[in-house]
DNA sequence: TAAAAATACTCCATAGGTATTTTAT
DNA sequence: ATAAAATACCTATGGAGTATTTTTA
């Protein structure tokens, strides 16, 4: 009789496409994993995998079983979260993924609040782009996520948290860097050093400043990075500029509050959200975290502002 | 850890009300169920039913667990089909539901076609009225229903199979039996006997009569059945009217044959179609069990009437 | 030839059985 | 008082482990 570890195991199996590696992350052995896999085989009565291929590739008929697969295994998970949500106290587990622009300024705000009210609740934080969380959240793999909206995703519902504005970060050589009146005209394009692309910020950015992406082949140093703190440091050492938004301008060391500039009028501001799977069954943790995170950010975040919210362009 | 099978269990649990007699249907003892259901309310920390309860009763949280079982028992169901589905030769089982104004003529004409080409097919036929064969299907007991459309249900397609007249059926005293130009119009409702309210023959008897349903007690038999054969006797022994379907005129003794009656002209016909769930996995065997019906019935009533079709009414 | 998957076997957890007691109408 | 559910205890199937062989990139 076909069962729910089998499939868990399958899933895994063809995410990692090896048993052995497999078998590690599911905490079992590699017999015994391709055990159960001959088993759900000799049950179902194909062969769900190819074992030529390395990695691993599902058979036609495999891919078919897959997708159903994935989809029980989600089921299932709603089923558990319905289970703890239910509990007097919140517990089982919680897996977020926050984007990398994000996460390394609201997780330490938030998190300890949160264990320590919710001591049973077990929290696992991934930082990962947009277009990931959204995979993932459909695979199964996360409860929630915590990034920039608008977004339009189908399967996907938000709920819109609180509200950041862009700031600019400049170069203490840099002549902008002692105006009072910082406009979003004033930035010469070139001097301004970018995250790699696929980050949502880094689409807001270009949005903001209007660019069109292109390589600019004219600077000795061409640095992509997916982190605004390497950004930060770049600028401090090499001169020139970049945005940071508003939660990286908390907790700064004095001289780099110096070179933290907001823009004068029309402030670009990023909306952050909690999204879930539609009909996500765990709304309680969910509540939770919310709170946890409202409570711990600044008062005048939370309310949205009238003036320019950046699209985000993401459209899955 | 959770398993498939107890979730079997508590499904069967609920919609029988008793251990004992589910445990019968289950095959498995009662103790045996007695356990596997403290078990899982052991493991998701709440009791899932109200033993004071005679019949048992989901208590509150147990509600919304048995509905997201239900949900993944669907999914479980759907991934079997997807298996058996893909074999070779199509296996498995396929579960029919009738209504009882079709099942008893249509049955015997593709039934022993169906079991003669596909051996390994476990056909189980159930006779049930429209809207039982819609809660059927959504509770996953059913592949298919096979009933008149059309029909508005959320989460349901259909696809029609044949198109069948409506007759009447005169008892020999009757001065209408011996007219060679029946109308709808000639017949009196105080004369003719119904089927019990409920069936959508029932229904489409009374819009093509445009009776508004009322209790004649005027009679000094009143006698609503639940089949089309129990009138036909009525109709023979005491006189009076009845209507029949076209498949219930295939046959028929030739005294029988002298009192059934088409109507000259506007000849009123009902659609026959083939009901599942809507993305239901099992395709094929459902392709194959058409095949054979349309193997099986007469050639004119597979093609789609220009005149009257005879709507069910039915809005689930 | 080295890493990965399959096979052989051993052990133990647990689902399900029988016998019996407890509970509820 | 009787029928239904819970409890106690036993058995056996099968999932997971270790050791080893076979496969294939």
């Amino acid at each position: 009789m076909l069962n729910i570890n089998q499939l868990e195991y399958l899933k895994t199996l063809v995410q990692f496409g090896s048993f052995s590696v497999a078998a590690k992350k599911l905490q079992i052995t590699q017999p015994a994993l391709s055990l159960q896999i001959a088993k759900l085989e000799k049950e179902i009565g194909f062969r769900l995998l190819d074992r030529r291929k390395r990695p691993l590739e599902l058979t036609s008929e495999g891919e078919v079983f897959y997708q159903k697969t994935v989809d029980i295994l989600l089921k299932f998970q709603e089923l558990n979260k319905v289970t703890t949500d239910m509990g007097e106290q919140i517990s089982g587990n919680l897996k977020i993924g926050i984007i990398p622009t994000l996460a390394p300024y609201l997780v330490p705000m938030f998190i300890n609040d949160l264990n320590k009210n919710y001591p049973q609740l077990q929290v696992e934080i991934s930082e990962l782009k947009t277009e990931e969380i959204i995979h993932e959240l459909k695979m199964g793999n996360l409860d929630c996520g915590i990034l920039s909206t608008p977004l339009s995703a189908i399967g996907i519902d938000f709920k819109p948290l609180f509200y950041e504005r862009f700031y600019a970060y400049i170069s203490p050589n840099h002549p902008l860097c002692h105006t009072n009146e910082l406009k979003i005209a004033d930035l010469n394009e070139e001097e301004i050093w970018y995250l790699e692309e696929g980050n949502c910020f880094q689409n807001q950015v270009n949005s903001i400043c209007k660019i069109n992406y292109q390589e600019q082949a004219n600077q000795n140093l061409v640095y992509r990075s997916n982190s605004i703190e390497s950004l930060r440091r770049i600028v401090e050492n090499k001169g020139g500029i970049t945005f940071i938004p508003e939660l990286a301008t908390i907790n700064v060391s004095a001289e780099q509050e110096d070179l933290i500039k907001a823009f004068s009028e029309d402030q670009p501001t990023r909306e952050i959200s909690v999204v879930t799977l539609k009909n996500y069954a765990g709304e309680r943790r969910i509540k939770v975290l919310q709170d946890s995170i409202l409570k711990n950010i600044p008062q005048r975040m939370k309310k949205q502002p009238t003036n320019w919210i950046v699209d985000t362009n993401i459209r899955i």
